[in-house]
DNA sequence: GTGGTCTAGACCACT
DNA sequence: GTGGTCTAGACCACC
């Protein structure tokens, strides 16, 4: 499993989205043994506090549970991993729009904008913070 | 003048880019003076230091300028401005779409789900967890 | 037999004041076999090295003892599992008393809290959050 | 502030607890600043990453919000508060009984022993785990 | 100064 | 081995 995360932004959200589109689409599926906490940390390369903290909001979403001593499991209802995506792809485009918005755009001009999108994703940009 | 401020987001680069909208949608003309520090601070409900280190953001970027024992004024150039803006545009969108990539959306389930969202966002949002 | 063990709690412990209310209540008689490590591991569902730790523990307080290659065996005196028992239930009394002050309740509130539990136990209880 | 922590026992809940009751109690007020995290950390003689964990659970629970760079803050719904130590005092009264019917005493056996519990408290005991 | 996040490493109990 | 908790200390952005 190949867990890219990008190391400027925070890893909590990032691990915890990822685990739960994982687990929404099937990937993992319900009662399945997720990577133990040490495991995933090698393998994505970040702290096992990290991993842990990230296990533990997506258990009080109901998404995962933890059986001490054994590791962590998917939770049998995979609806809390597809709630938590759907409300993730929402939040997203929400706020996405409301950037836009203070940008000046309309909502038919952000249409516009991302239907043109491709062409204009082949320049590179950056910019600092 | 409403300064629509997100308190749970960080407060710098929200002023930067709606000053830089302001200025690059002509709102505010080359020269003219914007807001004192503690004028827009009391109008935002934010921190002086926070909009001191606003404008001199901005003033890096060759927005505005400032006039010693005068305050702050809009660069004669606005094409810095409309810059400016455009790149957020471009860096938010590049970023919204890489998100969505990551939840399982394809491009053009991205587009279909903009094209839609006036739908879904009058009829169910703003739900809590 | 039934074993009541919450899954979410401390294993060990559990078993362990549970063996001491059976001798001492006398369900299990001295000199008696109790169930072997591996059946009991199996009737309540944990780990036999689990089941192992309590006998040892249960042992070493003189409750239990062992015949190499036979079992475990009820102790002749069961007055060290009766005392067992009686420390349990001081012990978790003294620590509910102590919580219970904490949240602000002195002790006459908790008695009435108390006296009148059974009401509110079975009109709201297992109340998720 | 005195905050009697009992440091053999997870820290996290004891200091939720505490924290609850005392802004369901109004010992602090709907929006007043809470100690700093590293002051409560230094006043209560344990690490900041622990208090800033409690912290957040108080703050997903509706009870405190943050202010980035500010500090913490007491909701102005002292209701959750409120809930929450009500639920504490329920839960922890309800596996009161549950771990007594265990140890074999019934519901009236269980309130005539919390009666007269006084008596007994004279009498200290320890008890290893 | 403040909260927010992360790393590093330790110890414990349970499987 | 596993999760659960805590300590220590660092860095960042924000007020």
């Amino acid at each position: 499993m190949k867990w890219n995360l990008d190391k400027d932004k925070p890893i909590c959200p990032q691990l915890r989205q990822l685990l739960s589109f994982l687990i929404a689409s099937g990937v993992y599926t319900p009662h399945q043994q997720l990577p133990s906490v040490r495991q995933l940390a090698v393998e994505a390369g970040v702290n096992p506090n990290t991993v842990q903290k990230t296990f533990e909001q997506l258990n009080s979403k109901g998404i995962i549970y933890a059986r001490r001593g054994a590791g962590w499991f998917v939770s049998e209802d995979i609806n809390a991993a597809q709630l938590a995506v759907k409300e993730i792809i929402k939040e997203k485009t929400a706020e996405y729009f409301d950037e836009m918005h203070k940008m000046g755009l309309n909502d038919d001009e952000i249409r516009t904008y991302v239907k043109e999108w491709d062409n204009e994703c082949t320049t590179e940009m950056q910019e600092s913070d």
